[in-house]
DNA sequence: CGGAATCCAGGAGGATACTG
DNA sequence: CAGTATCCTCCTGGATTCCG
């Protein structure tokens, strides 16, 4: 049964689509982390270092995500033991500045945000 | 107990900050919502009618978190019917460049991520 | 090493009804 | 009008174990 009638236009809406996308809690910091990274790749357990309060669940199944949004590929190597890469697509690659503005963002208001 | 060993870092982590406060599925809708107004108030039902998406219940609490994160103000006027208006606080407007630069992003990109 | 599978708790979020 | 209150469902996400 139909929830409710919900404007369809919002099925075209950029910005749920964004947040559809990568609102959830890793997203955004597996890219970010992936960007300032100076190789450009990382394999998973490295990325798993650098947000070791992610679970690897959560980090396996949000690099799923980001693979199949295409902000994120992944490469495997035929090797014993089995080596991964993961790096940022060119789509990925676009997404950085606008994640660091909101950093840059949050680094200037984060007391005038926080405060209680 | 505690939980696991997490980098106390991550408390102070801006992007983090970002996530907790509007990663959620609604807080950044509202504050693109108030910000294209063009009066730069709105009421409840007001701003619900552009998000029926969301029930009342989560416009309602998202309201309240943006509320305490100093992001939105909120004004009664002692009236019958009450009327409540929401705004912008000057640090929430400082937020709306960035939430631009990602729509604007999310409208270039949007065939390149959503395509199987 | 890079995951997948399983189990589980808690919170997100929806529908509906009610109130000042 | 602007919300609360209640109930309920499902997903998020953590912990742990297992596999190629």
């Amino acid at each position: 049964m139909p929830k409710k009638e919900i404007n369809p236009e919002y099925l075209t809406c950029p910005i749920r689509q964004v947040i559809a996308r990568f609102g959830d809690k890793w997203s955004m910091l597996v890219l970010y982390t992936l960007a300032e990274n100076s190789t450009g790749v990382m394999r998973f357990s490295e990325l798993h270092a650098h947000m070791n309060d992610c679970s690897q669940k959560m980090l396996s199944k949000t690099l799923k995500s980001l693979l199949d949004s295409h902000l994120v590929d992944r490469k495997v190597y035929p090797e014993v033991p089995p080596r991964v890469e993961y790096g940022l697509t060119d789509t990925g690659k676009s997404l950085i500045p606008a994640i660091d503005t909101l950093i840059a963002w949050a680094k200037e208001h984060f007391d005038a945000v926080v405060r209680p």
